[in-house]
DNA sequence: CTCGGGTAGCTTTTT
DNA sequence: GCTACCCGAG
């Protein structure tokens, strides 16, 4: 106990030990976070606060919850299983399971991924006979799940114009597609367990009288259906209940575009009267000009909730900045760099490559490969993500559940049997008459038992009679032979990394059995039913790691995003342009730029020693060279923390932003007088024009030039003009004033 | 049914 | 410039 609280420092110690009310927990970048949430834990348990089984944790990612189960056990021999510990959607898949009858579902109901979901959007709009030039697929999920965040079920829409109440209807068919085919998309997962907890008061009372403690990691992430069913759970007010401690950082806010509400922080704060408000702010990763240039950035954000990271480490090295002609050029120096810092002892696992788009990466990757320097991406396919695997997945869903349509159209014809676009139209065709799923409209069909498809429904019902008593890992390697999907990769030229990722799914069902079973089966049959049901779920859940082989010494290469919450000895970024970073969508955005920065924040804090930011004169795009500004955020750290490995060339006024404020061409220093003139494509002839002109256009009106190509006759120049938008103009055409 | 040619679109991402 | 996806030809 005494040890537990060892190494704390004040604040932190401060956090752990509060008696039990509602607090939120600021706490910056490397601040020990998941440390303090951990020792909560360990802590509320140990002095009787709460038994195991009132504390509910609840994080993003299913990392972040395996990671405070590990810590966890390894700080006393304690009783996990327990506790509620797991993501916000694992945790309501559990209590759906749970109550799935008071929840209108069927005890084995399937969960729909993102791409599950798709193809469950466009297989409704194909049978609808709408239009999907006008009802984009991606579109309509984007919308009918933006609805279900808010909370907010079809005929609580607003909807003013047609194009919306079109859109309504077809929420409401997708969410009868669904119900009809017993399966649960993601963002369904919340919202029925939210409206469950609601409407049914003895399973809502049951759950704050045994909850006490609910602890909520990354809170800053939370959108606005999460935090309405934290309160709920925490039963606010008259009902009594849970103390919530969340712990976040609003100047790590970066997901914005999925939903995340940092004024959640806010509201809960007012809603919950919190009185404590921790800031967690020594860092005990990052050397102090990082730190310092981290902070001084951060400081430029309008809407924060106000921290200073600090640490007693010393102030290491200055932050190094380069600046080179092309992406390519870029690249080349960036891997001597990390050559050098391999040969100085670093190890390349330390070393971590980031950008803001993956597109960014392809340059990389090439130069790398070319010098034969190990690297490692991650953002690629994931296991479960995997045609493949996805494929055993489907056979291994019809077993379980035949009403389950995404999965029969996925392997209906696959390895191909025979079954055409032809018979599966009649198929459809006949399923919207007798309003049954697929699997349960063949027999219907004018009896022809020795049909492809007749075939296909007797193959799936000796599947699931032939492994009805087996083990869940044999019941996957069954399946595999027997459906022939086996027999299809081995007989394709590159099925054999295909097969052994189908081995691999054997595995993870046996070890899904081995360490799972256990967990599942404890208390309130939470999930019985089978096995399988559970590993469905289970891969639905959690997509597996992205790929790439761990372990090995590879340089790690990783969006900004991606890198969220790690952290690595040396670190470079690269691509710091304006438009890539701060990438020019955001800058239309309301607030758009300040989580950009936000994102640099977040990148910045990555480095442990040493920090390398980099940017180039031109960059291709889209297939086209364009001419970036150098990044703004360049401009916002201070000069003395850094240090540049090239002559720093004056940037061009950014005229439309205001930020600009920050930066006196002025107050140049003197050196630069005598640093060399700038190379010469910033030089090119564009009639006296230049980038980071305001320019004015008789039809389009006021501009700044962006970018420019060409020379000459083709001379183009790139133009965001304030109402118009983007456009490129050939400056032999199109008539520009310069204004100012 | 499979292959390949043509084309639109292109920030970030977990569950 | 690349690639994912759609459609038409074989």
């Amino acid at each position: 106990m005494s040890q537990l609280l060892d190494n704390l420092n004040p604040e932190q110690l401060a956090a752990v030990t509060l008696p039990p009310q509602h607090a939120l927990i600021l706490a910056g970048a490397g601040s020990g976070k998941t440390r303090v949430l951990t020792t909560r834990i360990a802590w509320l348990i140990q002095n009787h606060h709460c038994s195991a089984q009132g504390i509910l944790a609840v994080t993003f990612t299913n990392k972040a919850a395996k990671e405070m189960v590990a810590r966890l056990s390894a700080m006393f021999p304690i009783n996990t299983r327990g506790m509620w510990i797991g993501t916000f959607h694992g945790l309501c898949n559990r209590f759906l399971r749970a109550h799935h009858r008071e929840a209108g579902l069927p005890q084995l109901f399937q969960i729909l991924d993102s791409g599950d979901q798709l193809a469950s959007i466009k297989r409704l709009l194909k049978a609808l006979n709408v239009d999907d030039e006008k009802f984009p697929p991606k579109e309509l999920q984007h919308f009918i799940n933006g609805q279900k965040e808010a909370g907010i079920r079809p005929a609580a829409v607003e909807a003013w114009d047609d194009f919306t109440r079109r859109r309504v209807e077809l929420y409401v068919e997708y969410e009868a597609q669904c119900q009809r085919e017993a399966v649960v998309d993601f963002p369904e997962l919340l919202l029925r367990s939210y409206e469950l907890l609601e409407r049914n008061e003895p399973i809502r009372r049951h759950y704050q009288a045994r909850f006490r403690h609910i602890l909520v990691d990354e809170f800053q992430d939370t959108n606005v259906l999460q935090y309405r069913w934290l309160s709920l759970l925490a039963g606010k007010g008259t009902e009594g209940g849970a103390s919530l401690f969340c712990v976040g950082d609003d100047d790590q806010s970066i997901y914005r575009f999925r939903g995340a509400e940092v004024g959640n922080m806010r509201d809960f704060e007012r809603d919950f009267r919190v009185g404590s408000v921790i800031r967690l702010e020594q860092n005990y990763r990052s050397h102090g000009n990082i730190l310092d240039a981290a902070n001084a950035l951060i400081a430029r954000n309008s809407k924060r909730l106000g921290k200073n990271l600090w640490t007693d480490r010393g102030a290491g090295e200055p932050v190094r900045i380069y600046e080179a002609f092309t992406d390519s050029d870029e690249a080349r120096w960036i891997v001597e760099e990390i050559q050098s810092l391999v040969r100085d002892g670093m190890s390349r696992s330390d070393i971590a490559l980031l950008y803001r788009s993956n597109a960014q990466s392809r340059v990389l990757e090439h130069q790398l490969f070319s010098s034969g320097v190990a690297y490692r991406v991650y953002g690629g396919l994931r296991f479960f993500e995997r045609q493949e695997v996805k494929h055993a997945l489907a056979y291994l869903r019809l077993i379980n559940n035949p009403d389950d349509d995404t999965a029969f159209n996925r392997v209906v014809n696959f390895p191909t049997r025979g079954i055409g676009a032809r018979s599966l139209e009649t198929l459809q065709d006949a399923a919207r008459t007798f309003n049954t799923p697929l699997y349960q409209t063949v027999p219907h069909l004018s009896g022809k038992p020795g049909t492809a498809l007749g075939q296909f429904v007797g193959l799936i019902e000796r599947l699931r009679q032939e492994t009805a008593n087996l083990p869940l890992h044999e019941i996957v390697e069954h399946v595999i032979e027997r459906s022939g999907l086996s027999a299809h990769y081995k007989a394709e030229k590159e099925g054999q990394e295909r097969l052994e990722n189908l081995a691999e799914l054997i595995n993870a069902a046996a070890n899904f059995s081995a360490e799972a079973g256990a967990a599942y089966e404890a208390e309130e049959g939470a999930v019985d039913g089978s096995a399988l049901a559970g590993f469905l779920a289970h891969a639905s859940l959690e997509a597996g790691d992205h790929q790439a082989d761990a372990g090995s010494e590879a340089v790690q290469l990783m969006t900004v995003h991606a890198a969220k919450g790690l952290e690595f000895d040396a670190v470079f970024l690269s691509g710091l342009e304006e438009g890539l970073f701060p990438h020019e969508n955001s800058i239309l955005e309301s607030d758009g730029l300040e989580e950009e920065r936000r994102l640099m924040y977040v990148a910045m804090t990555r480095a442990r020693q040493r920090l390398y930011i980099s940017f180039t004169q031109s960059r291709m795009l889209h297939g086209q060279v364009r001419y970036n500004l150098r990044s703004r955020f360049l401009e916002e750290i201070p000069e003395g923390l850094t240090k540049w490995l090239t002559p720093p060339s004056p940037r061009r006024s950014f005229v439309s932003e205001p930020s600009t404020r920050y930066y006196n061409p002025g107050a140049a220093k003197p050196a630069m007088a005598s640093m060399p003139p700038p190379p010469p494509m910033k030089s090119r002839d564009l009639g006296g024009l230049s980038i980071g002109q305001s320019v004015q256009h008789a039809r389009f009106g006021d501009g700044v030039i962006v970018a420019a190509e060409g020379s000459g006759n083709d001379a183009r120049v790139q133009v965001k003009f304030e109402t118009a938008g983007a456009k490129w103009l050939m400056l032999a055409v199109a008539k520009l004033t310069p204004v100012g």
